[in-house]
DNA sequence: CGGTTTTGACCTGCGC
DNA sequence: GCGCAGGTCAAAACCG
C-alpha cells in the first residue's frame, strides 16, 4: 500500500539528542528515537511522550522551560547547543525530571546538528529505510505493528512461496517495500552485574545474537503483555562487562503489571511514551521501563534522545535523593550505587546497538546522523 | 502444564 | 549479486 509507505515517510523522524550529565558518581546519556510528526508539532510532546509524560500532566512545551515549581535539590550549569523550542524544552524536562536548576545559555551554542527544523526532513528520510516490522500476526500487535498488518494480509501470494521455501516454520510475511517503521527508543546503560533488570514489565526472551566486535551476545526480549509490542534489547559492552547496555523500542499499551515500590511505573502513550501505570502517580515524570535495580547493582546511564538536539550539560553536586516531585531521581536514588562513568565517550566504541544509537552523537563529529538509529 | 529460555534457521537491510 | 550483520521466528528444552 502506498499510503502506508507515504505514511511512513511523512510521521517518522528521529529526534536525538545527546546528552552526558555527569553528576558526582551518576552518569546519564541515552537516545530517543520519535516519531517526526510529534517532534515537529510539539518536540517536547513527542518526547515526553518518548518518557512516559503524559500531556496533560504538563503544560505545553514551550511552556515547560519555565516551570517554576521544579523541586531544585540540585545546581546544574548547562551548556547546550541546539536550536529551536524542542531542545530548550527537552533540556527543560531533563532538568525537570531530574530536578535540577539548569542554567541556560542565552545564545544557542553552535551545535554540531543541523538546526531541527532542517533535520527532521533528513531524519525522516533516514528513518524511512529501516525494515519493516517483522512482527508475528500470530503474536500481539501493538498499535504501531498494526500498521503493517494489513500489508502482511495482502501478500499472500508473494509470501506463500517464502513460506513454502521454508520447511516447517511459519515465516511471517513480509512486503519488501515495506519499510518498517521503527518504534521509539531509549536505550540507557546500566552497570548491573545482571543483564536483567526488573522495570516492572514482563519479558519474554525471543531471541539472541552474538554482536559483532563484542564478546557478549545481544539479547532481545519482548513485553508478554497481549497486545503490547514493545521489544528490548540488551547487551553487555565488550570493553566494560559490567555496563549493560538496554534499548528500550516501542510503546507498552498498558500499565506496568507490576509496579514496586520504587519501580518505574509505564504505560502506553501514543507516539512512544511510557506513562506511569496509574494516574495516581503524582509525578508526571517517568523515565522509560527504567529498571527496578536489585542489590550489588550499579548504574550509570546513556540517556539519549533525538537527533537535532545536542545538549551537553555538566553537573556539581547532584544529590540523587531528590524528591518525590520526579520519578526519575526517585527512581535514581533507589538504593542503588550509581558509578560513574569517566567518559561515555571511550565507552561507546563497540556497544554496537548502542554505537548505533548513540556514539555518533557523542563523537558528535560525524554526520551519520540519519544512520545512527538505523 | 503453562510460561520462559535456548538456539539454529531464516529474513532483511546495507555496503561493497 | 554477494556477504555480512542485525533482527526475528519457532520448535525444543527447560523450569516452577
Amino acid at each position: 500500500m502506498d499510503m502506508k509507505e507515504e505514511e511512513v515517510k511523512t510521521e517518522n523522524s528521529m529526534a536525538i539528542f545527546s546528552d552526558e550529565i555527569p553528576m558526582n558518581n551518576f552518569s546519564f546519556s541515552g537516545i530517543f528515537d520519535m516519531p517526526c510528526e510529534a517532534a515537529e508539532k510539539d518536540p517536547l510532546g513527542g518526547f515526553m511522550d518518548l518518557l512516559g509524560i503524559r500531556h496533560d500532566h504538563f503544560p505545553p512545551s514551550h511552556d515547560l522551560f519555565d516551570l517554576p515549581s521544579l523541586t531544585t535539590t540540585t545546581t546544574t550549569t548547562t551548556t547546550s547547543s541546539f536550536s529551536a523550542a524542542a531542545p530548550t524544552s527537552i533540556a527543560a524536562l531533563m532538568s525537570s525530571s531530574m530536578t535540577m536548576t539548569m542554567t541556560m545559555p542565552a545564545q544557542p551554542l553552535p551545535s554540531p546538528s543541523p538546526p531541527s527544523s532542517t533535520v527532521l526532513p533528513e531524519t525522516s528520510e533516514v528513518l524511512n529505510t529501516t525494515p519493516t516490522t517483522p512482527n508475528s500476526s500470530s503474536i500481539s500487535s501493538s498499535s504501531n505493528d498494526d500498521q503493517t498488518k494489513p500489508l502482511q494480509e495482502e501478500e499472500g501470494d508473494a509470501d506463500q512461496q517464502d513460506q513454502e521455501k521454508t520447511t516447517h516454520k511459519q515465516l511471517k510475511p513480509k512486503k519488501k517495500n515495506q519499510k518498517r517503521q521503527r518504534e521509539p527508543r531509549f536505550a540507557f546503560m546500566t552497570k548491573s552485574e545482571v543483564d536483567q533488570l526488573d522495570d516492572g514489565y514482563r519479558w519474554r526472551k525471543y531471541g539472541q545474537k552474538a554482536v559483532k566486535n563484542s564478546p557478549y551476545p545481544r539479547s532481545y526480549y519482548r513485553c508478554t503483555s497481549a497486545g503490547c509490542g514493545v521489544k528490548k534489547r540488551v547487551e553487555r559492552s565488550s570493553d566494560d562487562p559490567s555496563i549493560v547496555v538496554t534499548t528500550y523500542e516501542g510503546q507498552h499499551t498498558h500499565p506496568s503489571p507490576a509496579t514496586p515500590r520504587g519501580s518505574i511505573g509505564i504505560a502506553p502513550m501514543e507516539s512512544g511514551g511510557f506513562v506511569p501505570p496509574a494516574a495516581t502517580s503524582p509525578s508526571p515524570f517517568v523515565i522509560p521501563q527504567l529498571p527496578n535495580y536489585q542489590q550489588q547493582q550499579q548504574h550509570s546511564f546513556i540517556y539519549s534522545s533525538p537527533p537535532s538536539l545536542n545538549i551537553s550539560s555538566s553537573t556539581t553536586g547532584f544529590s540523587p535523593s531528590s524528591s518525590s516531585s520526579s520519578s526519575f531521581p526517585a527512581f535514581v536514588q533507589e538504593r542503588h550505587n550509581y558509578n560513574y562513568i569517566p567518559s561515555s565517550a571511550s565507552l561507546l566504541r563497540d556497544y554496537g546497538l548502542l554505537e548505533d544509537l548513540v556514539s555518533t552523537q557523542m563523537r558528535s563529529t560525524e554526520q551519520r546522523d540519519g544512520d545512527m538509529i538505523d
